[in-house]
DNA sequence: TCAAAAGTGTTTGCTATACACCCATGA
DNA sequence: TCATGGGTGTATAGCAAACACTTTTGA
């Protein structure tokens, strides 16, 4: 027994994961990526991916493993969102869990499941299935963060890949907020901002106009605006 | 032995802290309390006050637990902050330390040192002394957290007591954010937020026209604006 | 030539800022 | 009567919102 169990404290510890919402934009629509549990608890729940911290690994890198092992993407923005750990949250032993918000570029590969999660999907926000733990909880705090953050940061700009056209950053606040938006004035705020820059080149989608090519200034970093 | 350590984990569990920025204006400035460790690591250093998480409470309870142990001050405005959890932050083994930021109202009581705290200071903010663990950098957090709040959430209010003059309010918020505001847009912006109601009383305080006093509509919230 | 999205300026209203004097009180 | 902070309104500038037509392409 002491054999099974050999990490000894004299006061109790409760145990460290942490949880990720990723969000994407895909088919116009906002979605968030769910893993089906592959083990009790909850087991063929849906829930956010996320795990147990080892011992040796800072948090937000447990983060991204967890978020790799489980559904094969690895290089998203990620930022800490909040720590969840009301008493029985979970229902093994007290886990405190440093949830983490995470967005996925447009054009994404498509996920995989691994590690202990039986299925990876994205969901439209919208239809949500039921979910294991708080996540419901989590999933909610993380969407008000990624709006309260739309029209004081660049943090929209992470949905996009490497290249886009304006029409599609706006697509992009859109469908975040809802609402439509007025294209000249999206446009002349979008330039303003100048965290954006021509890139030269054009692309050519459907029959219409091609749309000039657009790219960050400082890719890999969401700034503050103001 | 394991007489002394009967808490066992097949994995490692690493130990869990809260740790609490209490912010509050005194003496014209901006100030942050610190209590001096009664204990070993950094014993004698000043650090924040906080500590171990009860197996059985909440994350903010602990909070407000430690804080009232080791200062005294009990019922402040608490929010969660952020986790800070790198490796080697403790030199006793891996602790994740749930943050918060607190904000006491002038004419606070004077704090009492209690528990492990050896003492407790009020520090003005531009004066702090070395600091145990990685605080300095959590006190960093909080404080960009608080200039960042000013203008888009009543979080300033909480740093005055029950009724206050709109001129101590205006010196509230000079003070945070370093600079001085004219007195007539200010008192136009304060009260067109419709979140603070005069009395009807006024204020006597030294050779001048006494100040009508006013309340905060909704005390116990910090409401966001616009 | 039609459909579909790209691209482009000006006017208007509102919000934020700048700015100066009288009031009520205690010493 | 003087010193001190309390209390008040207006004019201006800058930003946000409303609004319609031409361009380029593929079918």
């Amino acid at each position: 027994m002491s054999q099974a169990k050999p990490h000894c404290y004299t006061h109790p510890h409760p145990a460290v994961t942490t949880d990720i919402a990723v969000f994407a934009i895909r088919d116009d629509a906002l979605h968030l990526l769910l893993i089906r549990r592959g083990n009790p608890p909850f087991e063929g729940a849906w829930a956010l991916p996320g795990g147990f911290l080892d011992i040796d690994e800072d948090l937000e890198t447990c983060a991204a493993r967890e978020l790799a092992e489980e559904t094969g993407l690895s290089g998203l923005y990620l930022e800490q969102l909040c720590t969840f750990g009301a008493v029985g949250r979970d229902p093994r032993e007290r886990v405190i869990s440093v949830a983490y918000l995470a967005l996925a570029p447009a054009g994404e590969r498509s996920v995989q499941a691994g590690d202990d999660a039986a299925d990876a999907r994205w969901f439209r926000l919208d239809a949500l299935p039921a979910l294991a733990f708080d996540h419901a909880e989590i999933i909610a705090t993380a969407q008000r963060r990624l709006v309260g953050k739309l029209d004081y940061s660049t943090i929209a700009f992470q949905f996009l890949p490497e290249t886009f056209t304006l029409g599609e950053l706006q697509r992009v606040y859109e469908i975040l907020v809802d609402a439509e938006i007025d294209k000249r004035n999206f446009r002349k705020w979008a330039l303003a901002l100048e965290q954006i820059e021509a890139t030269g080149e054009t692309r050519r989608h459907g029959n219409h106009r091609p749309a000039r090519l657009y790219r960050l200034t400082d890719r890999e970093r969401v700034t503050y605006l103001k």
